[in-house]
DNA sequence: TAAACATTTGCATTTCAATGCAAATATATC
DNA sequence: GATATATTTGCATTGAAATGCAAATGTTTA
């Protein structure tokens, strides 16, 4: 059995712990891409605490940055992020049903 | 696109990002189950913290619990995370992709 | 260069969950 | 029934993350 890395996992949970942080990746679910701005709309939250949310986002490869002239446009890694739900899936199933 | 269930999430992902939590879930990757005191050498904290935690991660659908004479067994439902863990990474994939 | 706009950063405050300890509960055994 | 063991619950404390506001930074345009 392959062991967790739990402490990368736990960061990777408490950044999607968030209800902001979640209604923006949903957000970004059915756009292409969005900037700070527009993305503030999805919570009753101050832009600069937005902007922090989508820093902490963007730090663990859920979501991407690109900046284009004065904004910063932002998309959902999509495939990355999914790929690794999956392949926890595959670990804790795998893991738990060889040793019962 | 389906609508991700924010409130939901987010309390699935609150109760993975700890990583005393995830450690009692590694362990319990290893082993079919468990008891409390047994699981509280996963991590030194006290054994009423291990117990609350135990009981979070129940709520939740990730442990089942089996109580036998004075002692609760726990036991990781692997199936149920895995299958919770494909589907968001489903849901994810398909809406960003569809609606570009 | 000044002004306007988008975003980020510093800092103080607030909010919420984790923790430890003591007491309560539940169950088995003497 | 009394004692021992396993677990849970009440309560106060602690610590970390979220938040808002003001100021700073970066970039475009007049």
């Amino acid at each position: 059995m392959r062991k967790l890395d739990i402490t990368k996992l736990t960061n990777l949970f408490k950044v999607l712990s968030d209800p902001n942080r979640l209604s923006m990746i949903s957000h970004l679910c059915g756009q292409r891409e969005a900037n700070v701005g527009e993305l503030s709309d999805c919570c009753a939250i101050d832009l600069s605490v937005v902007s922090r949310h989508l820093s902490k986002l963007k730090d663990v490869g859920i979501l991407g940055a690109n900046k284009k002239g004065k904004e910063v446009f932002y998309n959902l890694e999509a495939k990355n992020l999914a790929k690794i739900l999956r392949e926890l899936a595959d670990e804790i199933e795998k893991a738990s049903t060889c040793c019962k």
